[in-house]
DNA sequence: TGCCTAATTGGCACTATAGCCAAATAGACA
DNA sequence: TGTCTATTTGGCTATAGTGCCAATTAGGCA
């Protein structure tokens, strides 16, 4: 693998380590519906808002939301709603796997 | 977050992380063009071939890819394409952060 | 100005991941 | 059977990620 090419395959990488995250793929989903503050956020994950706040961060460098203050409130949106078919391939990866666990019982 | 949304992302994020490594994003492109042994991966890798092993379970045990002996070689397959879309999307999002980069130097 | 709320940042302990070397396993084949 | 090759597994160290608490920042509002 040259430079070139390790260089691409780190900065895919460092998208997809973005969400490879339970906590921050609920973000991502949430926000797929509507733009939300941390607030709200902070209470529908039910963690310290400090953790959500690092989550919002690591999605925010990796450039897959943006945020947004509005008055005291910080709101966050997915900028990439490309995403979410992702996430339903993710999901046939799953129903297959659990179909293979499946078969292996039956 | 309930204890049932709460497995349901915690079982995305299994197969997210799964892809969440330079390396072995670069192994499924590859295996994207074409079913591969572990020697020649190694080779394009370029690292240990127990390094390159790891990452093959790695994926092999999130459902991406799976195995097959043949002779003394065991070859690896992409089990599921529809990840290539997510990497489309991807590619979108690097895209996006590049121009935004240059229009602040703009 | 001073206080209140929302959010971020620093710091720390804990856990998970990565990569190498060495050892073990599994076939092929003389 | 014994040896060779391809691959996996164990074990270790180093590094990265997570989550909480405490402290700080930033804006709204009396």
């Amino acid at each position: 693998m040259n430079r070139s090419t390790q260089a691409l395959f780190e900065a895919r990488a460092r998208i997809v380590k973005a969400l490879a995250h339970p906590t921050r793929l609920f973000i991502v989903d949430r926000l797929s519906k509507e733009s939300t503050c941390v607030c709200e956020l902070t209470r529908l994950v039910g963690a310290d808002m400090s953790t959500v706040s690092k989550h919002l961060s690591v999605l925010k460098s990796a450039g897959i939301v943006s945020d947004e203050k509005r008055g005291l409130q910080v709101f966050y949106r997915l900028k990439t709603p490309c995403i979410l078919n992702f996430f339903s391939c993710v999901e046939g990866v799953l129903k297959a796997n659990a179909s293979e666990q499946a078969s292996l019982v039956r």
